[in-house]
DNA sequence: ATGAAAGCGCTAACAT
DNA sequence: ATGTTAGCGCTTTCAT
């Protein structure tokens, strides 16, 4: 039934290490032996048996991608991560073992200390998260999708959140906008202390206070009611505001409505940026002039880390995308007052 | 630094395959000799090998999920049946390998082959699949999720799509409604020949004829311009129009602001009822009486049937999830003519 | 440039 | 109820 390494090596005349010399390459093998083992693989239809590969060569070529799985982590961003997670790893002949959070410490433990997996990308990190311990003490390597407070030890990738609240701050600025406010993740994706959701407050507060704007930050739960409340919120507590920055994919659509049926056209009266994947923000009925939520860069990236380390090889602790800003409808210039 | 079963065997005073029965409870072990064996792990740290327990078991206790990456497909539900088959696996000490449609057929016959995983759900089957003779001659379990035609010798697991286009008929002709539209997938799912998208419209259609309702089908793009587009020409076709069924998660809300721009009021003139999962049909702003899209409970299902086939079980070719309708803000009585 | 042989860590006959 | 032992199929020394 199964084709075994012996049976091609017989096939070939040749010895079961010279086959798997000429497949792997790690020697030197003559140009006619490597055709012979190459035919015979073919014609028997040879596929070394994962698990016997990975006991003898001790390295199992799969990697462990933690997906979250709580709420205010917007689906499609996870989805695509995933995706590309899977692509650029397969680029490198790996496959993907994909875990929930649900299993938490003990599902990366169990996974790593089985040698299931020979290295595990964390998606969703916190500030303070508990699994940072366990990860620097695991014999295997990692990459984490965002920054905890402490970082010393860790891979870390991420858009840059602070950058990209900064730019699209200095978007509305240049254009003219005084008064601007910050449409956030619902309020509990800030108290667990997810770090990416801070630092695109800070970078908002840090340019506003640099352009002499007015600004406030509201959280928004991901809801249509939610974004009418935090609407009319920001037009009784703001009566100049002329931009406003979301982030929060999910209300979005909402949002843009509450302000229309408030009275504000987009962009006539109101400019609007956002934080988003591309593809949301111009699949809007206004697209949304947006800085990118570039998930599948940062996979690619992740697995591009990863491969390096397992080679043995020194990485950069923190690579942070720099964000990039496309126009689209949803922004113009503030009428002369 | 790793921990083996002939440590665990020396510090427990017993045989290797002591160890090995004790942590399987593959044959009977005295009280005595398990807790000291139980210890021993205990006190070592010990994690059996995962390559070395599949190679010499000839079972990787690693399922193979493969998903689909096509335009038409909403995210949310793949997502949520892959984490649903995630956890289910779990139960049951399996772990998942996340692959996508795009390695294709060579995708499933590489993890097959290699024995990298021991059985595989293939979500997304088109009624004439590509893959179909492939995962009959692989020399392990499959289930898939969705029905082609040739479901013969494969196992199948799907919504009852049709008996869900139908409960959303019969809702509304319930209601007294008598000229009713389906708003349906993007064209491109029907012409590649989706089951699901093709079910729909046949029980929708049987039931409409049956009920002696009007009734007409629009394929939608996922687009809020589409869905715009759609709705002016719902209007135009069926002036009495008084009941729509949505089979097309990405356009329910952009298709409900539609309508009540041009004037119709849900559901006080306009009823509707919509096929998509739970949650989604809850967060509208006019939440929608919907025929939930059982993603979890279709991940469980596939996990159980794979499970039991892997003991040699005899499973049903066929398995239709019943639908249920949840009634929401949506749907009302037509008003007396 | 190739071969022989010793494991990798575990399971499952086959013993007793 | 437990121990002994022969593999599972591959990689990788160590030889030549």
């Amino acid at each position: 039934m199964m084709v075994k390494i012996t049976d091609v090596a017989r096939n070939a005349g040749v010895s079961p290490s010279t086959v798997s010399y000429a497949l792997s390459g790690k020697r030197p093998i003559s140009e006619e032996t490597r055709r012979r083992v190459e035919a015979a693989v073919r014609e028997l239809g040879y596929r070394p048996h994962a698990s016997a590969r990975a006991l003898a060569g001790s390295r199992s070529n799969v990697l462990a991608l933690v997906i979250p799985l709580r709420t205010g982590i917007h689906v499609p961003v996870v989805t695509q991560f995933a995706v590309s997670v899977v692509t650029a790893a397969r680029r490198y002949d790996h496959d993907v073992l994909l875990l929930t959070q649900e299993e938490g410490e003990d599902g990366l433990r169990r996974v790593a200390d089985t040698a299931l997996v020979d290295a595990l990308i964390v998606m969703d990190v916190q500030l303070h998260d508990p699994r940072l311990p366990l990860l620097r003490s695991l014999d295997r390597p990692s990459v984490l999708i965002g920054f905890p407070r402490e970082a010393a030890g860790l891979t870390c990738v991420d858009l840059d959140f602070r950058a990209a609240g900064e730019l699209c701050v200095e978007r509305l600025a240049g254009l003219g906008h005084r008064v601007v406010a910050l449409v956030g993740s619902p309020p509990e994706v800030y108290v667990r202390g997810t770090a990416f959701a801070q630092r695109v407050v800070q970078g908002f507060t840090a340019a506003a206070d640099r352009c002499g704007l007015a600004s406030r930050v509201h959280p928004c739960e991901a809801t249509p009611a939610a974004a009418r409340r935090v609407a009319e919120r920001l037009l009784r507590e703001q009566p100049a505001l002329t931009g406003v920055v979301v982030h929060n994919e999910a209300v979005l659509e909402p949002l843009i409505d509450a302000f229309e049926q408030l009275g504000l056209r987009v962009p006539g009266d109101l400019s609007i940026t956002a934080i988003c994947p591309d593809e949301t923000a111009a699949a809007l009925r206004v697209p949304v002039t947006s800085v990118a939520l570039p998930s599948a860069e940062l996979g690619e990236r992740a697995v591009d880390l990863l491969l390096r380390k397992l080679t043995g090889a020194e990485v950069p602790e923190a690579t942070l995308l720099t964000p990039h800003l496309t126009n689209r409808a949803s922004t113009a210039p503030r009428d002369a007052p």
